[in-house]
RNA sequence: GCCCAGAUGGCGGAAUCGGUAGACGCAAGGGACUUAAAAUCCCUCGGUUUACACCGUGCCGGUUCAAGUCCGGCUCUGGGCACCA
């Protein structure tokens, strides 16, 4: 065996040898359990980064275990392939969309072999080819049939120079990113799927997931945002009320009925009828109206608006008083939320009362707090439940759970409300006026019919010979692609990039089907067993995939109700920032790779240094990898450098995989020194482990003793392989190694065992070096095969049990004593030993608590 | 602004059910080997202290024999916010 460990030969080697035995060809087979392990798919941007290496790695990890534990594994990778950066790309340097993708497709592709990855490329999908997005195209022409897809107005960015519609991401501080123009909000018909048909159940499903994190599942609650609350009348005066029509009312909606009595105004957003109405006749609302159009249409945009309204100059009266109440257009108020308008209450909500402040409108208070302790509204909004006050004879004194209900039934026997059930959650807008996306199958009639394109039609493919310009979809240009012989006119929008990845995970099943959208192979690899990906998907692309896989369902495509039985979402890879700031203040951000960092005898970071000139660079944050701060490291250099395995045993070793991972070069080098140093062993015993054992089993006190400490550490790998923290599999793994450093020639039957399971814990995790030594050892011919390992109970015994001695909870000393000692004797050997005992003079023991095996704690005073 | 996380040595992190804080690794310091360097090996490594000991898990308070872990209140940092994927 070679004394030094070379990994781009063995890396090599092992590839080679999955690739001759289609290691991980996944093949149907009912008599096995499946185990379908997938991770989240990449956009073909160019290159893999740090991001992609660490998710992967721990899908790869996952799936490997799961082999070896004897499942039948799928393990899929395919390329999301449809995106605003193959058009940004496209306005850059020309190239055509189709052509940027397709090329880095392939060059990513050969950065994933590299790494070794186990997957099935037998089923790569690409969703930028027609074979793909002519099944979704066909799934949404059923939607329209069933009346789940539709069209209505809906706000965009519009770049008004550039004349085209902007991507949030395209809008910075309030202007589009090439044209520098202000942004505006434009309304046009888009197409929208009802999601909201199914807040209900992709609400209650998130019960029914228990091995998902917690964080996800509450994030995904709050966004589905639940809640129960008052549509409440406000009658217009002037209005005919035996006649009542929306004309005649402003509708509000409120999840706080119980301060209804503290109404002193109400406000609508300024795209309400109300307010557009009355901006004909008042110039200054018209202008706040015009005012409230300009900047993004982003939540996070909004929200951090100044709050600024105008009054409408009309009132509108209380349900209950009969009472004039002024209205308000405001820009805190959304028209796509509830009713677009919102009863106010300054005395109850902290928002209301900043905005009556601002404006001078008078605050109520209706409610005190239960326990009687003071509140003062004129310091600030009091927004606790309590007790109802200065709210006339039907509702005083009553509790604000109880006022709920007395004021809702009340307002409903009136014919002035009713109580409903509200989410947060819109309808999903899948309209985007973009090129490189899936088109939408649908076709205007010139009788102004709208119609979805007939299956015998589909795919509507995308022509992919056109020029980008940045100036609106090209497809709009396109008559030879839009212009039907019968006059009608196709549709030029493009699907969300969701769409795509809200199913590929069951494509993968049967990427090959040319007869339908899945078939019966999808029923035996789903649900996937186990999803990893990043944490931003969270919300919206997990539960946009949790949707479409009810969609599918009632299509009766699939069955069951969640498409993902576990989810794994990892922390994001960060690094250390650096800069040299110019005498504008502009800062030039430099890469990691070109400083070298100084240090003092202690290990502080002091200074850092580019290595291209030697002066020094100031040092910023550590952030999120990114272009902007210039501060991402290319995996192709370290896999250059060191092989796949050293990166592969980094990500995982430096941090829980669902916490970020902070980069550092030397860490690198420290997983490598690991694996050279397992190599070393290996090559060390390589020879006397081939010969037969002649050791006896019979084990010396010592032997057994290190026995013990070697299933030791096995069993808290294998715990931790069960829980996913793969940081501490390896951390076991090195204290193993460790460990059999210690053996010497008479334990050749230890080191046997020990390497043979040292090797076995790795595979999943450095799949090349384990592969190679567990031929060169003679274990077998392939790990990949051999059984997952177990822990020899009968190892873990021992007759001496160490305990911890505590006074008063304080750490003063160890005992050892028989692990069949009693209550009596392990007492009388803490009081008596040595380090205790001197704390313990003209001390009286009042309470001894004892932990079996682990701890006692003599309670002193 | 709203929702969700996180904070432990010089650094990444460990501590499984409330029971020894700092496993494993990195960096640093000292030494061995070497003509030298690299590589490798050995020792030290939270703070104060000669020592005994005391202090120490973002901050303030609480529960408990015992708190990094549980409870209440903060601070700061990060992720998401519907047209980035």
């Amino acid at each position: 065996m070679n004394e030094s460990y070379q990994p781009f030969d063995i890396e090599t080697a092992a590839q080679g040898f999955w690739e001759q035995h289609q290691s991980f060809r996944a093949v149907e087979d009912p008599s096995r359990a499946k185990f379908y392990c997938l991770s989240m798919f990449p956009y073909p941007s160019g290159k893999l980064h740090m991001g992609h290496v660490r998710n992967y790695t721990l899908g790869d990890v996952i799936a490997r275990h799961q082999r070896m534990l004897g499942k039948n594994v799928l393990q899929p990778m395919g390329w999301d392939a449809f995106g605003l950066p193959a058009e940004n790309a496209a306005i850059a340097h020309g190239k055509p969309p189709a052509a940027w993708t397709y090329a880095n497709i392939a060059e990513m592709k050969a950065q994933l072999k590299r790494l070794g990855f186990g997957y099935d490329w037998d089923r790569e999908i690409a969703t930028c080819t027609p074979d793909y997005y002519r099944w979704e195209q066909w799934l949404f022409t059923r939607l329209m049939e069933k009346g789940m897809a539709y069209r209505r107005h809906a706000s965009v960015n519009w770049d008004p120079v550039d004349g085209t519609v902007l991507a949030n991401e395209q809008v910075i501080d309030g202007r589009g990113w090439r044209s520098g123009a202000l942004v505006e909000k434009r309304e046009i018909e888009q197409w929208f799927v009802r999601i909201t048909d199914y807040a209900p159940e992709l609400l209650a499903g998130l019960d029914q997931l228990p091995d998902w994190p917690e964080q996800v599942r509450a994030m995904q609650r709050n966004w589905i945002g639940r809640s129960e609350g008052v549509q409440i009348d406000f009658l217009i005066p002037g209005s005919c009320p035996p006649a009542p029509s929306s004309e005649d009312r402003l509708t509000v909606f409120t999840t706080r009925p119980d301060t209804l009595m503290g109404v002193t105004y109400v406000a609508v957003a300024a795209e309400h009828p109300l307010a557009l109405n009355a901006a004909k006749t008042r110039p200054d609302v018209a202008a706040f109206i015009e005012e409230c159009r300009q900047g993004g249409i982003s939540e996070a945009t909004l929200e951090t608006l100044e709050k600024r309204g105008i009054s409408l100059g009309m009132s509108v009266l209380h349900p209950i008083t009969g009472e004039p109440v002024p209205v308000f257009t405001a820009n805190f108020v959304l028209m796509g939320y509830g009713t677009g308008a919102v009863m106010a209450v300054p005395a109850h909500d902290q928002r209301d009362w900043e905005f009556a402040e601002r404006y001078g409108i008078p605050k109520r208070q209706v409610i005190v707090a239960a326990d009687g302790s003071p509140c003062e509204i004129e310091q600030g909004a009091f927004v606790a439940p309590g007790i109802l006050t200065n709210s006339g004879p039907l509702f005083e004194g009553l509790t604000s759970a109880a006022a709920f209900d007395a004021i809702a039934g009340h307002l409903e026997r009136l014919g002035r409300g009713q109580r409903q059930v509200h989410y947060r959650l819109r309808d999903w807008g899948v309209s985007r006026q973009r090129y490189w996306g899936c088109p939408i199958p649908a076709v205007y009639g010139s009788d102004g019919e709208i119609r979805a394109v007939p299956a015998d039609q589909l795919p509507v493919v995308l022509p992919e010979d056109v020029r980008v310009d940045g100036s609106g979809s090209p497809l709009t240009r396109l008559p030879e692609f839009f212009s039907l012989p019968d006059g009608s006119r196709r549709e030029t929008d493009t699907f969300d990039t969701f769409f795509e990845s809200s199913w590929y995970y069951a494509r993968y099943c049967c990427p090959d089907s040319h007869t339908a959208m899945l078939d019966e192979r999808a029923r035996y690899w789903l649900p996937v067993d186990q999803y990893v990906g990043g944490i931003e998907h969270a919300v919206l692309h997990l539960l946009y995939a949790r949707f479409f896989h009810k969609l599918m369902r009632d299509e009766g495509l699939v069955t069951g109700d969640e498409p993902f039985t576990r989810l794994l979402t990892q922390g994001m890879v960060v690094a250390e920032t650096y800069y040299r700031e110019g005498s504008d203040g502009k800062k030039t951000w430099i890469n990691p790779a070109e400083v070298r960092v100084e240090r003092d005898e202690r290990g502080r970071v002091t200074a850092a240094v580019h290595l291209g000139d030697g002066l020094s660079v100031a040092l910023g944050a550590v952030e999120k990898m990114s272009k902007s701060k210039n501060n991402g490291v290319d995996p192709q250099r370290l896999v250059d450098r060191y092989g796949a395995d050293t990166v592969r045993l980094y990500t995982l070793f430096t941090a829980p995989p669902d916490k970020s991972l902070e980069w550092s070069d030397e860490g690198v080098e420290g997983a490598h020194r690991f694996l050279r140093r397992l190599w070393t062993l290996a090559a060390r015993w390589a020879d006397a482990l081939h010969l037969p054992l002649s050791v006896s089993t019979d084990l010396n006190a010592n032997q057994r003793s290190l026995r013990r400490e070697m299933h030791h550490g096995l069993r808290q790998a294998l715990f931790d392989y069960e829980r996913q923290q793969f940081n501490t599999v390896v951390s076991a793994a090195m204290t193993l190694v460790n460990l059999l450093y210690r053996l010497e020639p008479g334990d050749l039957a230890l080191l046997r065992e020990g390497l043979s399971l040292v090797l076995r814990l790795l595979a999943p995790i450095t799949p090349h070096i384990t592969h190679h030594l567990w031929r060169a050892l003679g274990f077998g011919e392939d790990i990949l095969q051999a059984p997952w390992p177990r822990v020899d109970p009968t190892a873990l015994h021992s007759d001496q049990v160490t305990y911890v001695v505590q006074i008063n909870g304080k750490l003063r000393g160890h005992i050892t004593v028989a692990a069949n000692a009693d209550r009596e004797t392990i007492e009388q050997t803490a009081r008596t030993s040595e380090n205790v005992s001197r704390f313990l003079i003209r001390l009286t023991i009042r309470k001894v608590i004892l932990v079996p095996g682990k701890l006692v704690n003599l309670v002193v005073q």
